[in-house]
DNA sequence: GTATGGTTCAAACGATCGTTTGAGGATACG
DNA sequence: CGTATCCTCAAACGATCGTTTGAACCATAC
């Protein structure tokens, strides 16, 4: 079982940084294979199929990401006095922790472009993985944030999701200069991005 | 001149309707051709090539989104007091209004599609494209708002068209209601933008 | 040793892809 | 009318796709 898993996980690896390449119907499954070092028929033995397998690339990074940010959340929340950039930061620092992990920003690509390709069965399984996280972010804002109305809540809340995306996936013209490394980049995201969204979550 | 003007117009139509829906290595020109009413080697014939054919699909929309929004800003800029809320609505509301015009907001997920697709090639076309666009309107922003520093200036610039774009592809959680009609969704999504990106532009 | 269940392998399957071809239709100009 | 130019069309090209197949391999259990 043990070299079984070592396919497996060689798999879900080069799956994840091709498809952010090339996209899950640009990748294909020999150039993925051999990435990895493994035969072509592997993926199919392992995963039952290609969209099975693009499912589980997600499910490995997503489980990490809700487990983080949820106890990101409940450290925050048990102390006395809790701001509105902690619990920013708890939603926001995870986030841009899981795209540096990946091995350089590759997963949250992946993630932006499932939303457009796949038209309804991956965003429905996305909303499913996500939706108790969200629910429970928006509970400890809104207990923040009581002027706000719920609908409004709900508008800054997804822009907030719109503004971490977008710095995840690198599409912006913010680029890492090379004299700055990654990790103190990152931290320049996340200041700035919390400064930026609890300016915005505030105003009345 | 007149029918091949036809079929280009129609292939150009309905492969933004399917690049949006299934993407650019989704979406095959068989079926492009099919919903276009024309013969598959029309695209050839017209465009040379598949490739080509998406560059023209982006050039279309962007030059119409470049002028409406170069247009928006000259206009405001000429009155004598110009507020961070009419620049960034200049910035905005023609980018909406596209998403809108299109068909349905198909445009801009062709759009988040083609940053993660191609990988510099489509990208470096985009920045052309927009160069000269975002440079007047950075200006624009840095003007009005002189404590900023250049760099504190250019990422919150990224982080607005983060959320600018995440509200445009409709990713996001908030769906237009079916009651409400979706000119006056447009209308509260430029709000609820302008509204939360000012603060966020504006904090010190 | 031998049988067994899980895993890897090379090879092939049918389907679909973007592109090319050459014949034929349509229109305008001499 | 003849011819030239632009366009459309059905058909085919070679390449590549995801998937399947059946034999080979390699542990462990008896």
């Amino acid at each position: 079982m043990n070299s079984s898993a070592s396919t497996k996980e060689r798999i879900l690896t080069a799956a994840e940084s091709l498809f952010a390449q090339r996209g899950f119907e640009g990748a294909s499954l020999r150039q993925l294979t051999a990435a990895a070092g493994v035969n072509l028929a592997a993926v199919n033995y392992h995963f039952g199929s290609k969209d099975h397998l693009v499912e589980q690339v997600f499910k490995r990074r997503l489980d990490q990401l809700n487990a983080r940010r949820l106890a990101a959340l409940k450290h925050i929340t048990g102390q006395s006095e809790t701001t509105l950039e902690d619990v920013l930061s708890a939603f926001i620092r995870p986030a841009l922790d899981l795209s540096h992990d990946g091995g350089g920003g590759l997963f949250m690509r992946v993630l932006a472009r499932a939303f457009a390709e796949h038209d309804d069965s991956l965003r429905k399984f996305l909303s499913e993985n996500y939706g108790h996280v969200m629910r429970q972010f928006t509970a400890e804002f809104a207990r923040l944030l009581p002027d706000l109305s719920k609908e409004e809540l709900y508008w800054r809340i997804d822009l907030v999701t719109g503004a971490l995306t977008h710095a995840m996936s690198g599409f912006g013209i913010i680029q890492r200069k090379s004299d700055v490394s990654e990790t103190i980049h990152r931290e320049q995201t996340a200041e700035h991005l919390i400064r930026f969204a609890a300016a915005g979550l505030r105003t009345p």
